[in-house]
DNA sequence: CTCATAATACGATTTATTTCGTAAGCAATT
DNA sequence: AATTGCTTACGAAATAAATCGTATTATGAG
């Protein structure tokens, strides 16, 4: 079995960048951040390194200017902590999770087409 | 707009218990958690003081044993939390979090089904 | 009434998370 | 060489969460 990810809350908005950037400096990502939330540069530094202690992230550091890049990947993040959510807050149904983000609305017809695909090809194994 | 819910992972578990039982003391409630993880009876009863305080639950206390009951709706939970996890992590997109959820299997037919006839329901609005 | 049992209250400790201040290094500029 | 401006490192404080121990009180059995 894969270890199991669990990155805190701040971390996940750290790998957030990080996923979308690909690979980016602390100052990158603190700027990044500072759009939404205001805590200092060195929080951000500290809670990176912090992760790279933990395997979150890795990082050259043949620079000063250190470069980091995610080291789980955001897939098997999301798989784990939708998996937790649906026992924490589904009693372990998938399906009611399914249900309850699609009553949801804001999803557009080409992506309800999407899911309907999705939906045909799991019916038909 | 509605108050943020906020729970905890343990409030979490407790407010499950409760939405379930409806109506429980905290001896009922430590049992039920019990089965899952090892923690002292007064653990849960402290946590079970604090969701008061804040008002995650409601209890009556005309009898020595109080009774407690969840002072927030599964849904409004459900989709307060759900919200902020596709923001966190699907990047705002509920889509991709029901695909994610409908890719992890798991799901039964009669499932399968329901959503079926969900998503017919949505796309013909 | 007295004792045992089970419940609440509550302070205190432990552990986790977030935040920041300060020191020290490096590099470009003056 | 000294100054300035970033950068990392790192300890430590502040905050939040979870856990537990002990005191107190109500209630029913004897």
């Amino acid at each position: 079995m894969s270890k199991p990810i669990k990155p805190t809350e701040s971390e996940l908005e750290i790998l957030q960048v990080l996923w979308s950037k690909n690979k980016a400096t602390v100052r990158e990502v603190h700027e990044t951040l500072s759009e939404h939330k205001d805590s200092g540069y060195t929080t951000t530094l500290k809670l990176m390194q912090i992760m790279f202690e933990k395997g979150l992230v890795k990082r050259d550091d043949s620079n000063k200017t250190h470069i980091y890049q995610a080291n789980v990947s955001k897939e098997s993040t999301q798989k784990q902590l939708v998996g937790k959510m649906v026992n924490a807050l589904f009693g372990g149904s998938a399906t009611e999770l399914v249900m309850q983000a699609l009553g949801n609305n804001k999803h557009s017809s080409a992506e309800l087409e999407e899911i309907q695909k999705l939906l045909d090809n799991l019916k038909n194994k």
